[in-house]
DNA sequence: CGGGACTTTGAGCTTTCTCAACGATGGTGG
DNA sequence: CCACCATCGTTGAGAAAGCTCAAAGTCCCG
């Protein structure tokens, strides 16, 4: 399997790119996930020990193996995150976008030092700010609201891992698909409350066929053939490849819930 | 799919046994998992949220959707966790023994009380403390190091999770088979500090085929038949169904981790 | 010793994969 | 501004892994 992992010429672009004013107020995603969770005074100190990146797409920035010196909070652009076999299968196990939280899946007694046990890379060009992982552990005990928070994003992780795993041990290919438009739909909130939008849904895929082919747990020729089942049955329409309109989302969740 | 999950007469054989002098000092998982974190002062304080409980092979005590009133913490037995389609397709998400903690995984803002998210049932006899969900997440800022325990707690489960992904999204029936065994051998404690046993390793499954199936994302046959190839090939020993032998923990591994 | 549940084995079938060719798309340089 | 090229996506035909259905073999327990 050559040509896995295309690279667009790896390039840290911007390291430490602070906003103008250095502080986290400023920042787009001030006001989601973990830095929704902190004060301002809480979150000034935190800044402290943050630095703002910038990634090009397809650039790596955790290689599994490697040891785990830092967490990282995304602020904008998409993220996969994946574990390899020595023979070059690769299985995504997750999209994450801004406000999400990375870098808590370390091998030994986890949340001390160890090795980061999946790779991530950037899909888009994505910003973050990265922590230093013992600086940010040492002080967890300051910031109790801040360590329930870790554990309430490991726990969600779980459940959408749980999920993952129903989803590749049991379901058909085009349930897969089914399920990952629905999931990617919520995961937008483009549903809001979670409930399902009656109405037709308009979403982007910043992912490639090979990304959703890893991620689903099939060959992207089975994803290029269900996407095309789902265009043909009407129940979403594909303008572009990386623009998919959930026409029947009712359908589509009876689909990916189980053929009954 | 009928009777996929035979139910040998569900019954709560024992609701609150505690030890004789009842208290957690005189227990038997005592010293492992959560137990383990605590002084006994704390264990102590936790102990009058506890129930000690004995169930039945089969029973399930943990049903998916409903609503999330307990923690569990096993003191003995195993435990198969699982989700299930509405078809009857079934996902074992995992299998869990003496020590470990359950009841994480719940629906919404996760630590909240929402809904569980699997359902579990016991395997063998199973004995096991169950602890108040609302009265210990309200005690946990009194134990902080009982909270990061929690977290290191979800944070292994989040490891085991992608391993498991990668397993059912990438790897073949035979490969799947070979790294269950040698997972379930380090689960067992045979391995010492994770390392690969090179002598012959001997061990009892408690789990039937369904279960291995299930776990696993084949059928039955499937699972039957990879085991006979590996006893065919000399990787392993079948002297009874629940009992196998490893016999190269090396070859087996390097089965296991990718047929290179 | 007999019955039921579990496991193994076999044969044919279905889904998905593999291999291959074609088509679309987007960026680049003439 | 357009043609070209690389990459990505789609489509088709044949192959293979694993599933389904069926039957025989084991084992446990009464």
């Amino acid at each position: 399997m050559p040509d896995i992992y295309p690279q667009y010429h790896p390039v840290l672009i911007n390291l430490a790119n602070r906003p103008k004013s250095g502080k986290c107020a400023d920042c787009g995603a001030r006001h989601i996930g973990m830095c929704d969770t902190l004060s301002d005074d809480d979150l000034e100190l935190l800044a402290n020990t943050a630095q703002r990146i910038t990634l090009a797409p397809g650039q790596m920035f955790i290689e599994e193996g490697s040891p785990a010196g830092h967490f990282y909070n995304i602020n904008s652009g998409t993220v996969r995150l994946y574990k390899a076999l020595p023979d070059g299968r690769r299985q995504i196990t997750g999209f994450m976008g801004a406000g999400h939280f990375l870098g808590l899946k370390v091998s030994g007694s986890s949340a001390m030092p160890g090795h980061y046990v999946f790779s991530a890379e950037a899909i888009n060009e994505v910003q973050l700010c990265r922590f230093n992982r013992t600086a940010l552990l040492a002080k967890l005990s300051q910031f109790p609201r801040l360590e329930r928070k870790l554990l309430d994003v490991a726990v969600h992780e779980l459940v959408i891992a749980q999920e993952q795993m129903l989803l590749l041990g049991r379901k058909t290919a085009l349930e897969r698909v089914a399920s990952f438009l629905l999931a990617w739909a919520a995961w937008q909130e483009l549903c809001p409350a979670g409930g399902l939008p009656e109405t037709m849904l308009n979403m982007s895929l910043p992912m490639s066929r090979m990304d959703l082919a890893d991620y689903l747990g099939v060959t992207i020729e089975t994803i290029s053939r269900a996407l095309g089942q789902l265009k043909r049955d009407g129940l979403i329409a594909i303008p572009a490849a990386q623009h998919v309109i959930l026409l029947q989302p009712r359908r589509l969740a009876a689909l990916a819930d189980a053929a009954i």
